[in-house]
DNA sequence: TTACCGATGCTCT
DNA sequence: GAGCATCGGTAAA
């Protein structure tokens, strides 16, 4: 079932990302349906995060997202190419966030193909948060969507992973965040084929 | 297997 | 004008 909009206020946005592996994701574009599983995670911790865009409590017109009440979605280009999706969360003023980096796919598989331009399915489908933002169809013209809709949301389909199979590791290509860059707030399916980089 | 590098455009200074 | 929360191809080993 889909997660409540209370799920989202958690005002521990690093718990929360922990909590988030294992729970599917969905998305209906377009009227194609896809999803999966999520096995990797990043939290992004509001103002005092010099990883966050929110940094500092910057507010602009593309991190005014993040300032949302939790339970909405924020997609922002990055390198020009790439869109990111991630779960806004806590409450209103509060700019938390949780990259969404890699999931198992499920649900639409054929679609999925399509978009992402492949004629077999291998790892690197979802793998990286590039990579999910487009085989989910996420762009940027579903920002700030609601995840009690129904054009993307999050279940509960009662897969858990216990804490030795979860990682807690750095995150990814932070490094000018000086020591928030060494903070463990990435999340991993231990040796899970989709999980981007250092996986083991 | 690892390592490099180009693509590409928006955001903020 | 500089700097990105990246990806995938190519090259070398």
């Amino acid at each position: 079932m889909k997660l409540p909009e209370f799920y989202y206020h958690n005002p521990d946005v690093v718990a929360l990302s922990r909590d988030l592996i294992g729970k599917y994701l969905f998305t209906c574009i377009d009227g194609d349906l896809t999803g999966g599983y999520i096995v990797e995670t990043e939290a992004y911790a509001g103002v005092i995060d010099r990883a966050s865009h929110a940094y500092g409590g910057r507010l602009t017109p593309r991190t005014q997202t993040m300032f949302a009440q939790g339970g909405v979605i924020y997609v922002y280009l990055c390198y020009g190419i790439h869109e990111m999706l991630n779960i806004v969360t806590s409450s209103e003023g509060q700019p938390h966030a949780i990259l969404i980096r890699a999931i198992q796919p499920t649900e639409g598989l054929d679609t999925m193909l399509a978009r992402r331009g492949m004629d077999k399915l291998k790892p690197n489908i979802t793998k990286g948060p590039g990579s999910v933002a487009k085989a989910m169809g996420i762009s940027r013209k579903i920002n700030a969507e609601s995840l009690q809709g129904d054009t993307v949301w999050i279940e509960d389909r009662g897969l858990t992973f216990a804490d030795e199979e979860v990682a807690a590791c750095p995150r990814i290509g932070v490094d000018y965040a000086g020591e928030d860059a060494l903070l463990p707030y990435r999340f991993y399916v231990k040796g899970n084929i989709y999980v981007s980089k250092p996986n083991k």
